[in-house]
DNA sequence: TAGATTGTTAATCGATTAACAATC
DNA sequence: TAGATTGTTAATCGATTAACAATC
């Protein structure tokens, strides 16, 4: 696991270009769907909102090369992003807690397209168990261990209560997991074992009520 | 708007201070129920994994000041941090798109806890329109102006396809609302009339499947 | 050729971390 | 008092932005 951040670093990608480059994606795929074979970072820059020097800087990550006076090849550009973020791979994952935000991510169409296949859930529940969502099998949070070893799963997504963390992590390390994806309310400190990426769902809403005058003002 | 964003830069509050206060705030809120009534930064640094000189220089931001050789007094930060982000307010807002990512923020009990109120849920389909997600009602997309008017509201939540954003957006400027929480795949400019968040599911994941070393590694 | 755009190197900016005096 | 912890000021670090040479 050490290897690869220092490789990152190594290759100069730091977190934020990391998560910029989504972005970029999402409007390269449109530009060629109308059509288009070349963009300029100017183009791309307004079309995402971010500065042009930050797009070629981020650009610059991937190894693609542009031509000056013509731009990026759109088709090079998408598949230098896909390559580098390993969206040109299918990763198996699994999700643990099956609720209302479990729901949302198998949903979620465009993390399909970035080769995100969710194969199963788990959860406590025996309403649950046995049940599927659109089609995902869910499981009794006891079959985890064996069934991530069996299908060799490399991706656990947390969207469980935060009392039962503590208790899925220690399982987790029986197994072949190698990254989480943490949406529960527990922040998980990266291990040497897997890597980890906490959301927080309230630190945008953070943002958002601390915008909002209060209504004397 | 603009004057908020400066006042907010007059008293030194950063955006990853803003995302961090939610973090602090929930461990404290666990402290304060173990009945604890003081905590060291140091202790909070350790809860949250966050260095300590930093949880010191975001409680700065609250105007709460602590007791050397002491702590803060938990009550206090806990009122503080909630103060800064209007959490101690409640805020009335609607969610525009009602699939299965309204679902989760409005079954998100944290937010709750936040002051965040969804009041209603608008949509195109009529199979949803006349229904709920779990006792909010939902209505036709065509009532939203007059709703958001009639009662006031102030936050959006944009969990609707990229396609219909842009039509939206501009219904809203007909609106008092003045933040958009966006969780659609259209990133929006920060207008003059309202704030803006952008959330990116996508991005969360590109930071887990560039972690992911390729199977033959 | 002239000029737009890339890609790299340097400068700036802002956030984090360190140092340390103040204080309980 | 002695020493732990706060809070502020300064130093460092990393990300963004600017400048500009290379090049098509």
């Amino acid at each position: 696991m050490k290897e690869i951040k220092k490789e990152l670093k190594a290759r100069n990608i730091s977190l934020p270009t990391l998560r910029r480059l989504p972005l970029y994606l999402r409007y390269l795929k449109k530009f060629l769907a109308d059509g288009e074979e070349v963009i300029s970072g100017n183009v791309l820059a307004q079309l995402t909102g971010i500065e042009a020097i930050l797009v070629r800087k981020d650009i610059s990550v991937t190894k693609v090369v542009g031509k000056p006076r013509v731009g990026y090849q759109v088709k090079a550009l998408i598949a230098g992003i896909e390559s580098l973020l390993n969206w040109d791979k299918k990763h198996k994952a699994v999700i643990i807690g099956a609720g209302a935000l479990a729901s949302a991510l198998i949903s979620y169409a465009e993390l399909k397209g970035h080769g995100l296949e969710i194969v199963a859930g788990f959860d406590v529940d025996p309403d649950k168990i046995g049940g599927d969502i659109k089609g995902i099998p869910l499981f009794d949070v006891k079959e985890l261990v064996p069934f991530c070893l069996s299908n060799n799963i490399k991706i656990a997504i947390f969207s469980l209560p935060s009392e039962n963390v503590e208790e899925i992590v220690e399982e987790i390390r029986n197994t072949n997991i190698r990254a989480i994806w943490n949406f529960t309310q527990t922040t998980l400190e990266i291990h040497s074992d897997y890597y980890v990426v906490n959301e927080d769902l309230s630190a945008g809403f953070a943002i958002i009520s601390s915008h909002i005058l209060p209504p004397s003002v």
